[in-house]
DNA sequence: AAATTATATTAAAACCATTCTAAACTGTTG
DNA sequence: CAACAGTTTAGAATGGTTTTAATATAATTT
């Protein structure tokens, strides 16, 4: 459980103004028991229904990205039409349902280290992520 | 190297008419020593230029599609506003190297084996891929 | 090989997620 | 509280993708 003082701070000291709608999108996302996986469109309707408020499309997108910027949300390329986020910023892996379109977190412990045993000149690697795809099991 | 004709047999046998279009695209996408990762922008102007010829964008569209369903080609998730192909349709690893937006195939044992120790009951796993991302290494 | 039928191509319109715009508004600082 | 910079907003614009419906082409039948 966090205050709405202690996103207000969080907000103030990532150089972000603590506005009325970010404030609210933090309460969302950031004061659930565990992490969960969202499109813009899940979020601007758990707003205005469980929140009971309306907030422009823009303003989503905007805050969206600018905590993604600072690292509170990740963006998860699964689907090319559109886009997934997680409030799990950790590096994870990940299910995906395919027929409920659905993610899953997985736990390092599950899927075990991984150690990329090829290099390219100049870069470096800044993630290493597993995506398994499910399929309805009807044998 | 495939010839015209195999390709024609090739769309024939899977139920596709093997018009103009289709076997132009064949033999874009088919007729390389190597594998490799397009967008559709890429395989239009691809088209437009080298084969300096004028096709659809629907028409493409329309093909990539069929030949994925029929399982020529593989949508590879990295980017939510552009679709990537890769002709290499067997289940392999990639890096996606960030600031050039490419994307380069990961060889199996450059990854190793990963073996998931977790399962969703009633679903089986069908893919497992792991994505490498990129940055420049500007230390 | 013409006629028929089924499927494919096409340009243009529609679609839809996302971004941009520019005006109104709000938080911050002095 | 004044002034400024940052934010929100509705609506327009953008851009990748899909749909539409008319035309063209391949396959099948006669």
């Amino acid at each position: 459980m966090t205050t709405t003082v202690e996103f207000i701070n969080k907000l103030r000291n990532s150089g972000l103004r603590p506005t009325k709608q970010r404030i609210k999108i933090c309460e969302v996302l950031f004061n659930k028991e565990t992490t969960f996986h969202f499109t813009i469109n899940d979020l601007v309707k758990i707003i205005e229904t469980e929140a009971n408020e309306k907030i422009s499309l823009a303003t989503v997108y905007n805050t969206i990205h600018a905590f993604e910027k600072k690292g509170y949300l990740k963006e998860i390329p699964i689907d090319s039409n559109q886009s997934y986020f997680d409030t799990n910023v950790t590096d994870h892996h990940h299910f995906y349902d395919i027929s409920e379109k659905k993610l899953i977190d997985l736990d390092e412990v599950d899927v075990g280290p991984i150690n990329i045993q090829k290099s390219i000149p100049g870069k470096k690697i800044k993630s290493v992520e597993v995506l398994v795809k499910l399929d309805t099991d009807n044998q």
